[in-house]
DNA sequence: TAGATTGTTAATCGATTAACAATC
DNA sequence: TAGATTGTTAATCGATTAACAATC
């Protein structure tokens, strides 16, 4: 059973929030108080967990630590993921340095560029050329690629890393990719999250009070 | 009236798929052509212009340079968008430098951080100290910004952009803030959308083949 | 004219919410 | 026991798709 993006967003959230309880010091949590720090209605959450056999105790709540368990189980978390980075510009290093990844059990093993300026196979994650990829991938079993080139680049580079033996890639070129069933693209783009939020802000300027239509 | 997301993210990929159209010298275009270029169906294309009031030709399809000018118009974006960008770290500098923004009229003016040593009001995208933004906010008429500092620090520092005046924010912190009324936030949660990913790809290595369920 | 595409209505599909029986 | 919370069913709501009449 694959679940739809929704649904594995949501998880991804409760876990989130519920490991951040957890360094509060709590044991238990109710649906309701889960689903409030979330931003979604209690009924919601205890769908969600229904749907994927996740149980509490009636009038217990659930247990914080089993719930975690499970829920990094169903999102196949339970190991740290290895992760390659395409791409060594200003966001690729960005997101090298990013600390949340190691947090969540992600971690970014190396770099591959075009531009032999940058190559630096001695860093505790090396910059290599993207030649070499594909060793890299097999040798290291890595199946989730980030790839931030230059538009024009992106799609060709994506081609390489599907050649690569690559099963999933977070794209952040902002265009539609052609990819093959062998791998999963999947999309962040800031440009239409900045849109977004330009036309809210602007519409409920316009409204002064939001209605909602459609 | 003030549209779902859904759809003004759909509005806002379409429009992007139409500049590269246009730049590759095409005129019109027809609904499923469209379509195709965004990964939704024709249906999907002629039902959304429908609800925003854009009219084709029937049997002509589209003219491109005025169905960019409609979208434009319903997003908002006929006028240059200043941002600022609040936390000059790796993520905000890259942010800084990326030539997305700008080809889509978005303009970052300046950036706000705490560190004394990243001040520098000299450069053309001045490094300001947080305590200038109010007023430079007010002086600049900025309503969007972007807020990526270090996860403790993004509840304050939302504060603060509300306090300055600010009234949409991007936020890249990992986690759900306390906003008011009249500011919108927005959430780019990098590590929920690699964990998607992978859910994606361990699922469908296990399923073999993708169905869908629920 | 014949053919093709839009625009819209109706049908379907899926996601969310409300409500409440079960039960700890 | 009384009260509170889960788990699930049914109702609602919204989004997508199919289909086709209108028409260029």
């Amino acid at each position: 059973m694959i679940a739809r993006k929704n649904y594995i967003t949501r998880l991804s959230q409760y876990k989130s929030a519920l490991y951040r309880f957890e360094r509060l010091g709590f044991i238990k949590i109710f649906s309701d108080y889960l689903a409030e720090s979330v931003g979604v209605t209690s009924a919601q959450v205890r769908k969600d967990f229904s749907i994927f056999g996740i149980h509490g105790n009636k009038r217990g709540g659930y247990q914080i630590s089993t719930l975690i368990e499970k829920l990094n189980d169903i999102l196949g978390k339970n190991e740290v993921q290895r992760v390659v980075l395409v791409g060594g510009g200003s966001l690729g290093s960005a997101l090298m340095k990013y600390k949340n990844f190691e947090k969540e059990g992600i971690k970014i093993t190396a770099v591959f560029d075009i531009d032999p300026a940058k190559y630096n196979a001695k860093l505790s994650v090396p910059v290599l050329p993207v030649g070499e990829m594909e060793q890299f991938v097999k040798e290291h079993q890595v199946k989730i690629g980030i790839l931030c080139v230059p538009d024009v680049a992106a799609q060709p580079m994506l081609d390489l890393m599907i050649k690569a033996g690559i099963k999933g890639v977070l794209n952040f070129a902002p265009m539609q990719l052609k990819t093959t069933d062998s791998c999963v693209v999947s999309d962040v783009n800031l440009e239409v999250e900045l849109e977004n939020l330009i036309y809210f802000v602007n519409a409920s300027e316009r409204a002064g009070k939001i209605e909602h239509a459609p």
